[in-house]
DNA sequence: TCTTGAAGTGAATCTGATTTCATTTTAAGC
DNA sequence: GCTTAAAATGAAATCAGATTCACTTCAAGA
């Protein structure tokens, strides 16, 4: 019995890992996936190329796992809002203002994350993130409907056509280049729509409930 | 003066360029784009694949073309429909069914052009036919606050969220395998939640304006 | 028929990345 | 110090396509 894996070495490779995850993160808030070779991240975790494969199994699964990574901390946030008790009406409009608002102010990452070109395994990934959002509304619009907020529809087609409509909505507004435009209005306008969409006009929302005070 | 093109051959070139984007086509219509190949290709044309270059500079380009065509068909279509001088919200009605209707229809086609993964150049050419359809809706939109039918609203942004909104809706319907779902039950959840994006709740339609008689 | 330049060919090449692997280094235990 | 097995290395192999190019075939017209 000559070897035997210490704690430090554990702990060394956890780093490691940990690196090599940070690493593509970073490049990925920089340039997208694209960025995102093997070489490159190598390098930039300082380590070898070959080094990398012994934590992942290919560029696929780093990949996935960044993706993972960025898109669950939004999904959490996004999750734990939605989840207060709050009546179902006043959590839609912080969870959209938080998604609508969360993209625009990271816009590179969520470039990334919601409309970069990527490959078959990414895309994949992607409608997952997708899906999840689209039930993180689905719920709140039911929730909405046992409380008689909002009159009965198909909560999970609407859920899906929300969750479509902010990232196109946002694409424009989040390409690389755009600097510089109102932020909030942008937000707002998303907002109205979809409430729009639910049946609650603005003019009636005023009335009823007031999220903020207004100026 | 030993060589003038004939009419003859010119009738011939044409025809190649054309047999060669019929084929892209048809690959794409059983594969999506990534079963366009360009050895496939130019087999499938019946050409040799140097030949094919003599006709499209690079793969990238044949891909476009094809893309436009196929997509420029559908946005004449639905502009056609936009252009008749019926009220704002029936050709509203018919634009948003004939769209999602088409898509669920053709889907194999529909999902190449709005949510396969696909690289960059071509992802562009997805974005623009987004765009035009946006605005298309935004013209509509328009023409319906111009008539009192609506209310005020940021035209371009909800026409940017309607068109972001109904390919996702549909992405789940279109996957590749989805047999035997009730099309027709979709496309309606669909127009009802985009009416209701600009503020015409469908019993409020019912009364006020019956696309069809119904059953 | 013969010449000429365009059209067509497809095997060979190129490309830009990922992935492998023979070798070297390191850490643990004797 | 010595042995062992894991960890790290990075240059080289691999890969899946797109693209090229030296060559052949073809059609026009002299």
């Amino acid at each position: 019995m000559a070897y035997r894996q210490t704690e430090q070495v554990a702990q060394r490779l956890a780093d490691n890992r940990r690196r090599i995850l940070t690493a593509a993160r970073e490049l990925v808030s920089e340039g997208g996936f694209a960025k995102a070779q093997i070489t490159a991240v190598a390098k930039k975790a300082g380590l070898a190329t070959g080094t990398l494969y012994r934590y992942f199994p290919s560029k696929d699964d780093l990949c996935r796992q960044v993706f993972r990574e960025v898109s669950s901390r939004e999904m959490n946030l996004l999750a734990g809002v939605a989840a207060s008790d709050r009546p179902a009406l006043e959590r839609f409009d912080i969870v959209l203002r938080s998604f609508a608002g969360r993209a625009l102010k990271g816009s590179r990452l969520a470039y990334a994350l919601l409309a970069e070109p990527v490959d078959v395994a990414l895309a994949e990934e992607r409608s997952r993130f997708r899906r999840t959002h689209a039930a993180i509304f689905a719920r709140i619009l039911e929730d909405a409907i046992a409380e008689g907020a909002i009159a009965p529809c198909d909560t999970k087609l609407t859920a899906a056509c929300i969750a479509g409509a902010i990232p196109t909505a946002l694409v424009g507004p989040l390409a690389p280049d755009t600097e510089g435009l109102d932020t909030e209005s942008v937000v707002d306008s998303i907002v109205r729509f979809c409430f729009g969409a639910i049946g609650v006009s603005s003019s009636a929302r005023s009335i009823s409930y007031q999220p903020e005070a207004r100026p």
